[in-house]
DNA sequence: TTCGGTAAGTAAGTATTACTTACCTATGTG
DNA sequence: CACATAGGTAAGTAATACTTACTTACCGAA
């Protein structure tokens, strides 16, 4: 049967619960359809009644956390004029929000992109327009004459991104420490004003 | 038995070389051995005579490649004192490497990173010494008054790899086409001079 | 010359895993 | 009251990664 989304029953929030404590020790691959049902206390027939199939519940989890996190990008900020400004809190604020949820993060930035029907899920979606987001700030700035004349926006995007996932990269795997602050700051001092002497 | 990488049977070359094939068209996730074993004209027990896993030939696949590349990267370095122009030098390599031989970029960006155990493997460590290497070019800059001093090298690092890893991913992904001398100009305009107006 | 060890490769399993099919049981609704 | 439907179960099945036991050929030394 087809779940169209519109109700959230228990069992399936028991799934998505438990798909997500078992990536913080294990990745998606080694997470068996056996495993998340034990832990959900579900059958295995159930995961099948709300998702397509293993990786589309993937999928779904990360479209859950993305939402939560784009909108909590959105409230940092609220109220900011400068695109500078508004740049600097988008790093800051996913490099906290990564190093917070570092499942979410995997996800994000490890586990979906390397099949193709992610590209055609709703997470995937949620990521477009986020990135979208970014752009616009990033033309409002040139607009502004607050971002170099020239600059192309798009790669000033992907420098962007870039930069914040790579900086989170080895912290993820690792299990390691981050100081986003100070993180934040050397990468917008280099960005913005260059790595030249 | 364990083969110890000294020798390089027709067998094992074929295996490599039918992976690497069918990566073209498809994610590793869903090559199956059987089909490895096929196209390659062996047995699927022989590729666990020379891989432990399915994974593990991937990571010597990549390893395989990783090499050429490093080499390819280092000639084109050498000759040249200034470290902006060596780094300008590892963004263009390495963005035309990335487009020219896709499946490259797919194992190295895309793959292999979700699994602890490729940190441990050879690849990875080749990884770790080009990533060094970099690292070493940045310190020379700023040794040589190139580079802005008080820049964290580590963070120069990350926003230059993240920024070229990037800037790749989505044509890689979605299999279109990028002019590697003009992302390259845009990304090291970027990061050397700074967006800021 | 022969003997034995080892490297290259095969053939036929097996356990596990993602996914399917058929079924059960409430519950609200025309 | 009939019944459709949503939530959930139980018992499969095909495929897949990996193993084990075996064969054959080569090569150096006794």
């Amino acid at each position: 049967m087809k779940h169209k989304g519109q109700t959230n029953p228990p069992g399936r929030q028991k799934i998505i619960n438990a798909l997500t404590e078992l990536m913080g020790t294990k990745d998606f691959q080694s997470v068996t359809t056996a495993e998340i049902a034990a832990r959900a206390g579900v059958t295995e027939g159930l995961i099948y009644k709300y998702f397509k199939d293993k990786k589309d519940l993937l999928y779904q989890v990360l479209n859950d956390i993305f939402i939560q996190f784009n909108q909590s990008v959105v409230e940092r900020m609220a109220g900011k004029v400068s695109a500078i400004e508004k740049l600097e809190i988008i790093i800051r604020a996913s490099i906290e929000y990564y190093t917070a949820n570092r499942v979410f993060a995997r996800m994000l930035l490890l586990e979906v992109r390397n099949t193709q029907d992610y590209f055609a899920s709703e997470a995937y979606a949620m990521v477009k327009n986020y990135a979208r987001n970014i752009l616009d700030v990033i033309n409002d700035g040139i607009g502004r004459g607050e971002i170099r004349r020239g600059t192309d926006p798009y790669i000033l995007r992907k420098v962007i991104l870039g930069a914040m996932e790579h900086a989170c990269l080895g912290e993820i795997i690792f299990a390691g420490q981050l100081d986003a602050k100070a993180i934040t700051q050397a990468i917008s001092n280099i960005i913005f004003n260059g790595a030249r002497a």
